[in-house]
RNA sequence: GGCGCCAUAGCCAAGCGGUUAGGCAGCGGAUUGCAAAUCCGUUCAGCCCGGUUCGACUCCGGGUGGCGCCUCCA
């Protein structure tokens, strides 16, 4: 049961305007979010753009829709430079690796879902590959050909950009005649320049390659989507999603392709910013890159999830470590209140109190403040506003304690489930998850602390204290005992 | 050179033509054996120059600075 389906609003980048999303079939969605290709570790690059499609989708289906999520694999076409000169990145990998390009291609794919799973990325329904859709990327591809979009030289297939007068319209750019006055024309046996390939003839060494009706050979990069998105989400589909360095020219010709083909394709397009360091563009070919493996081997991945939450998706969002480190305060604070507040329910009476109303009133506000923000282009960095506000309504009210249990407990449901379900930075245990293993050490520590305490040996309580502190145990002496939590990582 | 985006307090980051964003950090108070956590209070804003307006951080124009795309990249 939708919430409030006819508030949301997503930026189109087609349009360049904010409008109402309104799904092509009532209550379910249809997105395709370009993948990666799988040649190399992911870094925070991707966490970025994967965790925020993963925030829209979760708040898509919390609205109560039915979403089709696709991304695609990319283990084949994706050349190295120019779109139509350089060399398969897999392939080239491959042999420096002296492996098949499908088995690094393999390889990677897992790592991938390795990473995105430790970042608590839900995967997507469908995940194809490029090499297992070499058919349906024939098909459209002899589809342009026989509507005069495309042609053929020397085994290769290149889409006649000057066929298709919209082309330029998603990056805003006027390509009507080439005033490419700068680029050097490389010699090629491309009609215009700003034509590119949809087949290519594979060279005698080449590994990857597949019959066709041109000869043998191998797709370019951009007809995958084309070919996947309408194989899986229909000729017509809601949403196509990707980082805004796929905007052109990917994105621009995947239009192309997909509408020439008569095609309508997505309806919106939403493109996710960049992570930059030092303020330049985070990417494997600058190398200044961190993989989502060494970021979480020493950050909580809670932490690395709120901080790319933390900025619009839309926006830039510099990475360091202390702005890594800021945003742990945060989700502590988080932690803190809803691991009270079920504390508090649990020790609370059942009969209703009298300041329940007022308490749930607050509850609620803030919940509507986190859906208007979510609604208006998924708002991230506004809803965490609301949540930190919930979480402070929470904190009062378990200090105060004159609260029933049910209203407690419904407040912790909710912040459950728009921090947890939603946003997936916060869970029922409200810890991070190394505190398992070393827990009944620590409980013990804790215990013998407390004996000194009670013995009035404070010195040797607080050295303990300090401790364990050094070591990320956070000690708090309450009316109730002591309890102990592990700071944010 | 072309196209586009951004400039907010010590740091990060939103909304909004007039009403506290929020987080981190700092300061004061309550609380505590001392802390921690929490609550209350509080310091610190809107790159520069014009314009529109009763009123602009918010709209318009012009600067300046930064970034992205125009080869590959989420």
């Amino acid at each position: 049961m939708p919430v409030s389906p006819n508030q949301l609003q997503f930026t189109d980048s087609l349009t360049r305007t904010k409008r109402p999303f309104v799904p092509l079939v009532p209550d379910h969605v249809g997105i395709y979010v370009c993948g990666p290709t799988v040649y190399s570790d992911s870094h925070l690059g991707h966490a970025k753009s994967y965790v925020g499609f993963d925030v829209i989708v979760r708040w898509l289906r919390f609205l109560g829709y039915s979403v089709r999520y696709v991304q695609n694999i990319t283990d084949v076409g994706h050349l190295t430079d120019d779109a139509d000169e350089g060399e398969d990145k897999l392939i080239k990998t491959a042999r420096l690796n002296q492996v098949h390009p499908l088995e690094l291609a393999e390889r990677f794919t897992r790592r991938y879902f390795r990473d995105m799973d430790a970042l608590g990325v839900q995967r997507p329904d469908i995940s194809p590959r490029a090499s297992g859709h070499i058919p349906e990327q024939i098909e459209i591809i002899t589809a342009l050909i026989e509507r005069g979009n495309a042609y053929v030289v020397n085994g290769s297939v290149y889409f006649s950009v000057a066929s298709f007068p919209q082309y330029g319209r998603l990056s805003g750019r006027d390509v009507e005649d080439g005033e490419e006055g700068h680029r050097v024309q490389v010699r090629s046996e491309k009609r215009d320049a700003r034509d590119f390939a949809l087949w290519k003839a594979a060279e005698g060494g080449h590994i990857l390659r597949w019959n066709s009706p041109w000869g043998v050979g191998f797709p370019g990069w951009h007809i995958e989507c084309s070919a996947m998105s309408s194989r899986y989400l229909g000729e017509s589909f809601d949403i196509h999603g990707g980082g805004l360095d796929n905007q052109f020219p990917h994105h621009e010709c995947e239009i192309a392709q997909s509408q020439a083909a008569g095609h309508a394709f997505a309806r919106c397009w939403l493109h996710n910013n960049l992570v930059t360091v030092d303020g330049r563009k985070m990417s494997r070919s600058l190398g200044n890159f961190t993989t989502i493996e060494q970021a979480l081997s020493n950050n909580d991945a809670a932490a690395v999830r709120l901080w790319v939450l933390s900025t619009h998706y839309r926006s830039p969002a510099d990475y360091s470590a202390s702005s890594l480190t800021a945003v742990k305060g945060g989700l502590d604070r988080l932690r803190t209140a809803l691991r009270g507040a079920t504390e508090a329910a649990a020790q609370a009476s059942v009969a209703p109190a009298a300041l329940d109303a007022s308490f749930l009133g607050e509850v609620a506000a803030a919940e509507g403040a986190f859906a208007a923000a979510m609604d208006d282009d998924c708002n991230t960095p506004l809803a965490l506003g609301a949540l930190f506000d919930m979480a402070r309504v929470l904190n009062t009210a378990t200090a105060k304690g004159q609260l029933s249990r049910g209203a407690l407990e419904a407040a912790c449901q909710r912040m459950l489930a728009l921090g947890g379900t939603v946003l997936g930075v916060l869970d029922a245990a409200a810890t991070n998850a190394v505190s398992a293993d070393a827990a009944p050490y620590v409980d013990l520590l804790v215990q013998a602390r407390t004996r000194l305490k009670n013995a009035k040996a404070f010195e040797h309580a607080d050295w303990l204290r300090t401790e364990l502190a050094a070591r990320g145990v956070v000690i708090e002496d309450t009316a109730a005992g002591t309890r102990w939590r592990f700071s944010a990582e």
